[in-house]
DNA sequence: CAAATATGCAACCATAAGGTTGCATATTTG
DNA sequence: CAAATATGCAACCTTATGGTTGCATATTTG
């Protein structure tokens, strides 16, 4: 996984619209565009604009189906920047170990 | 934790170049400024409004020391990031076992 | 003390982001 | 088929972002 993509992962994310969009849809049933749209404040063009960032950053995908799009989450970005963190996480904790045990001698 | 503190911290979080800063102070020893600064690719004033941008969302702290500034990583933003996602990762597997299990009825 | 070092701050610039409005287009549905 | 519905696309505006340069300031060090 590139650094850049892991880094568009997390700029997807870092969004309050966005970030509640993506809860939504991990919370309940496949949503379309326009159920997504609503009660977020903004246009539903404006709701456009940011799914697509979700889409650019393959957080989510797009599946038409008649008229409607439905909008599904991807769990693999979502582990994908959560095995960023763990894995940074991991170094610190190393670090914090080996720098006790110097200390401590 | 509110919504807006997280999307700060995965925003800060969401570019290569803040990303590369946060792995190297996971990484080594605590760095000053300086050296921090140093083979990003951009200057010294530049890279000092990224490593601001990690200050704000505190995912970074700063420790004057003497002439020098020494920047650490704090864990907890790591942390709420992480768990945010661990969150939403496990919304969505509840969803698709409701789902299954209907399904198979 | 003077020179070197580490940093800060402000102005500036180009581009990206977040949002809007208006209009076009495909698909249902009565 | 006509009306309603769901969506797409483009132009536009304002503000944020990422970067630069130039200069000021504090701390070491010879």
């Amino acid at each position: 996984m590139s650094q850049a993509a892991i880094a568009q992962i997390f700029k997807a994310l870092g969004d309050p619209v966005r970030l509640q969009i993506v809860q939504r849809l991990s919370n309940g049933a496949a949503l379309c565009m326009g159920e997504l749209s609503k009660d977020l404040g903004i246009s539903r063009q404006g709701a456009r604009k940011q799914i697509q960032a979700l889409v650019s950053a393959k957080v989510v995908q797009l599946h038409p189906a008649g008229r409607e799009v439905k909008v599904q989450l991807d769990s693999a970005a979502l582990q994908q920047g959560r095995d960023f963190i763990t894995a940074l996480e991991a170094q610190w904790d190393q670090r914090l170990l080996a720098l006790k045990q110097f200390t401590e001698q």
